[in-house]
RNA sequence: GCCGACGUAACUCAGUUGGUAGAGUAGCUGAUUCGUAAUCAGCAAGCCAGCGGUUCGACUCCGCUCGUCGGCUCCA
């Protein structure tokens, strides 16, 4: 007996289907169309397979989410014939897919935006021929003999273990693979071609450089309109664009990755560090400083030198080599070392706004995203063994305060020893399980990425979402019981013996500069209040009206209020619109009307307009929006 | 660092097949003094990223360097 699933959750059920039976055929014309694959066991097979016994079938619709996947599969290889179709000598390599979609790795020379349009129409053309995929199943020898002219696949083919292989074909184009895929090319209805790049044959830059082209690929035509959407949306939010725009940070080439902040940029700036020390405070922080440049003997004996050396700055002084920190670690255990310890003084938490240099490839730089010099939110927390769970969930549940403040939620990734690495393997177990119970006790789901860890502890990494759903890695937690061991850190315990601490590193906003990248991208550059770099403009209607103008503005900037006054001969409607489109939360029109009555007339970016407020009636309502930290809502 | 694209006034951009540059915004000057998203006029502003080459002549073509962007890689 064999039950298919179909979408509207009714089963239907096929008594005596012999083993073998054409599973397409079983399935109505009309409801066929929106088939794409089926799933048996768990394991995800073409439409037209064969049943090969007794078994539940789900048949896998393009509502699904797994037919997404299977269309972009599909895509893929469309979009591999299309090129070979128009260039003789691309040797195909892997196609993959992506998360926005899919790309295929492919030997030719170089593409570029330009030869789009002829590959998408070639891509087309494929599409409207509705040519269906077939699955084939080959020996690998065969295999060998089919591919024998292109290289990778050979070298795809041979590291298969299996000695039956599928192909798929589609018209006269056969590609190795595992399948499934959609019945025919005429169901990708919304494909484009997105970007390419260069990328290296096995992800090794010693081997061959190829051709990566990537598309994207949907069921509607509607679909792909409104992914594009996202990204246009995205574009406009660019932080590189807003924050030249409202004049908060820039770059100049006289210091590639080094990103200049001007007045209103360090406001925000100023008030992101406030709320930070105001937390940590709280939380039981104490705040520290360390020099930005150190003596290599330290970086060798932190290990750095030997692990981080390309990445570093260096330079010699009196005659001694020394390197600009990329980290503030060792820094803070000669800061330990000062003093000696109780099990008593422990946990001892100390922050540091660090400044740190990382000589990344010039080809990384990306805005405030990725720099070469930045500062760094650290912590490192001293403490016991008894100490790590309950010390690893003080920082998850900090985090979650302070990103919940900026309306960002966030997953969690624990990454454990990876290649190169420091300390023993007894260490490596307890450092990893101390991560592991706290996570678990923590209660929120996370995910294990195996040998993505530090090189000196398994960490946990925070991953916040935006606003337009975008993640982005900020966070992170690392466990580190090798480092005290280099520094041969001790504390005295309860049993007067000497003991070696256990360390955290930690960091919230992560790097200060690309956290508030991300926040310019999160509120598109509209800031809530209490971090806009200018809360109130004070508009005169006319010169008259400066004198009493800047008597309000005396008394806005009394209360800590941040306040610009516009007192240009401009029209009144111009500076409005100045102001609306500088995002400024406050904007106050100071006529005679205001100044008879001392009263404001208050514009707010919703384009409301509230007159005759008294300055109490103003000030109590936005003085609490400020000090309450609130993100959104009317704020009068 | 690698592949590709790009680099024109403070900003955003135009500049057709090589004949040394234009617009809007911002700025400055003058007039306007305005009640909730652009008042008018004028002025000034560029070694066309830098350096070499081809050419009678280069912003336009070629090479190299620097920088930016999209990826690769990297992000301890």
């Amino acid at each position: 007996m064999v039950n298919i699933t179909l979408p509207d959750n009714s089963i239907k059920s096929f008594d005596d289907v012999p083993s073998g039976m054409d599973v397409a055929l079983s399935i109505s014309e009309g409801f066929a169309r929106n088939c794409v694959a089926m799933e048996i066991d768990g394991n995800l097979l073409d439409l037209n397979g064969k049943i090969e016994s007794d078994t539940c079938l789900r048949l896998i619709t393009t509502k699904d989410e797994e037919a997404l996947e299977i269309l972009r599969h599909s895509a893929a290889h469309v979009m591999a014939e299309a090129v070979q179709n128009l260039y003789e000598n691309a040797a195909l390599t892997i196609g993959p897919v992506v998360e926005d979609g899919f790309y295929y790795d492919i030997d030719m020379d170089p593409v570029s935006e330009e030869d789009f349009p002829a590959i998408e129409a070639e891509i087309n053309k494929i599409v409207k021929a509705k040519k269906p995929f077939e699955r084939q199943v080959v020996s690998k020898s065969e295999a060998l003999e089919l591919f024998k002219d292109n290289k990778f696949k050979v070298e795809l083919i041979d590291a298969l273990e299996d000695q039956e292989i599928s192909l798929y074909k589609q018209g006269g184009f056969v590609d190795l693979c595992r399948g499934p895929h959609i019945p025919h090319t005429g169901m990708i209805k919304g494909i484009k071609l997105m970007k390419t790049s260069g990328a290296y044959w096995r992800a090794d830059q010693e081997r061959e450089q190829l051709q990566r082209l990537y598309g994207t690929a949907f069921f509607d035509k509607k679909e792909l309109k409104k992914h594009l959407h996202l990204i246009e949306e995205a574009q406009k939010r660019d932080h590189r664009k807003v924050g030249t725009r409202l004049g908060l940070f820039s770059f100049h080439q006289e210091a590639p990755g080094m990103p200049f902040f001007h007045a209103k940029g360090m406001e925000m700036w100023n008030v992101l560090l406030e709320y930070w020390r105001y937390e940590h405070k709280a939380a039981g922080y104490v705040e520290t400083k360390t020099p930005v440049m150190l003596n290599r003997k330290l970086w060798e004996q932190s290990g750095h030198w030997e692990n981080y050396r390309e990445n570093m700055y260096t330079s010699v002084v009196d005659d001694e080599e020394y390197a600009i920190k990329p980290m503030n670690c060792p820094g803070g255990m000669l800061l330990y070392k000062t003093g000696s310890y109780s099990y008593r003084d422990l946990p001892l938490r100390a922050g540091e706004i660090g400044l740190v240099h990382r000589h990344e490839f010039s080809g990384a730089l990306s805005g405030l995203f990725r720099v070469r010099a930045f500062h760094q939110d650290d912590a490192h927390i001293f403490m016991t063994p008894e100490q790590i769970e309950g010390e690893i969930l003080g920082v998850l549940h900090l985090v979650e305060r302070i990103y919940s403040r900026f309306g960002l939620g966030f997953h969690l990734e624990l990454s454990t020893r990876p290649e190169k690495s420091i300390g023993s393997d007894a260490q490596w177990e307890e450092a990893t399980n101390g991560l592991k119970s706290a996570l678990d006790k923590y209660g929120k789901e996370y995910f294990i990425n195996e040998g993505d860890g530090a090189f000196y502890g398994p960490k946990i990494d925070i991953h916040i979402k935006d606003a337009l759903g975008r993640t982005w890695q900020c966070g992170t937690v690392q466990l580190d019981m090798a480092l005290p061991e280099r520094f041969d850190l001790t504390y005295k315990g309860a049993d007067n013996e000497k003991h070696r601490p256990i360390m955290i590193h930690r960091v919230i906003y992560g790097s200060i500069e690309r956290f508030f990248g991300i926040l310019v991208e999160h509120f598109a550059g509209k800031f809530p209040l209490w971090l806009a770099p200018v809360q109130v403009v004070i508009l005169p209607i006319n010169d008259a009206l400066n004198d009493h103008a800047k008597s309000v503005y005396d008394r806005l900037t009394d209360q800590g209020l941040r306040c610009e006054i516009d007192s240009r001969g401009e029209s009144l409607k111009k500076k409005i619109r100045e102001a609306q489109i500088n995002y400024i939360p406050l904007i106050l029109t100071i006529g005679e009307k205001e100044k008879a009555s001392d009263t404001l007339s208050v514009r707010t970016l919703d384009g409301k307009v509230r007159m005759g407020l008294s300055m109490d009636e103003f000030m109590a309502p936005v003085l609490k929006s400020v000090k309450a930290r609130i993100l959104e809502g009317e704020i009068i």
